[in-house]
DNA sequence: ACTTAGTAGACCTAAAATAGTCTACTCATA
DNA sequence: TATGAGTAGACTATTTTAGGTCTACTAAGT
C-alpha cells in the first residue's frame, strides 16, 4: 500500500485547503469565484471536491494569491553551467521499453 | 500586475512540469495513462495544457507518487494545545461583508 | 433567540473533458 | 541514416463540468 487516501478523498481533502485558504481570506465564495472569473458552482465543486476542471483551479489559485504553488511540483534539478555543457540535453522522451525479461 | 503569466501559460508550463516528472521515471504516457488508470488522451491534456480535470491530475499524481504535493497548498497553522483550548474553532464561513463605505 | 449572510444541493443548458481509435511527425537508438 | 518507439493532433461518442438560478439549511452577528 503506498496511497492511504483514494483519489476522491484526495480531491475532497484539496478542496478544504482551497477553503482554508479562502477563509484566511475572509471572502465568500461568490467573491472568490467573481475575482476568480468562474461560476460560483466551479468554486463549490472544487472546495467540496465534486470535481473541476484544472482551468478553474488555476483561475481560483491565482485569485488566491498561490498561483506559485503549481510551480513547486517538480523540484527542479541544479547544474552547473560548466556541466552543462558537456551534458547532453534533458529527455524529451521516454527511451524504448525493454521486453520483459527478454523473452 | 501580480501574475506574469496568463492562466492558459501557467497550465502549460504546469503540464511541462507533470512531464519531467514522468520522464524521470523514464515511462512513456501510454503506461503513465495505464498505471495512473485514465486514458492516454487524459495525460496527453494534461502535459500539453490543453485543459484537464482534476480527477484526472490526481490520479497521474498518484501514480508518478507526488501526490503528496496536493497536502502542501495551505500551510498548516500550529497552534498549542493549551490555546486551543482557550481559542474559539475555526471559521467555517466567510463573515458578514460590510458595505462599501457604508453607504 | 432572531435575523440574515454564507453555503449545499438540485435543476437545466451549453461547453468542455474523457475514452477510444487512427494518422502523421520526430526524437532515439541501433 | 534508417528504423521504430513515443508523441501530437484530429475525429466521434459519451461523460463530466461550467454557468445560471432557485430552494433549503446553518453558522455568525445582532
Amino acid at each position: 500500500m503506498q496511497s492511504l487516501k483514494t483519489a476522491d478523498e484526495m480531491e475532497v481533502a484539496f478542496g478544504q485547503q482551497l477553503r482554508e485558504l479562502r477563509l484566511r481570506r475572509n471572502i465568500d465564495q461568490r467573491q472568490l469565484a467573481g475575482q476568480a472569473g468562474v461560476a460560483l458552482n466551479a468554486v463549490k465543486n472544487l472546495e467540496n471536491g465534486k470535481g473541476a476542471t484544472l482551468t478553474s483551479l488555476v483561475k481560483v489559485l491565482r485569485a488566491l494569491e498561490r498561483a506559485d504553488w503549481l510551480e513547486t511540483l517538480a523540484p527542479t534539478v541544479e547544474i552547473s553551467p560548466m556541466q552543462l555543457l558537456k551534458t547532453r540535453q534533458q529527455r524529451q522522451r521516454a527511451s524504448k521499453q525493454r521486453g520483459p525479461t527478454h523473452a
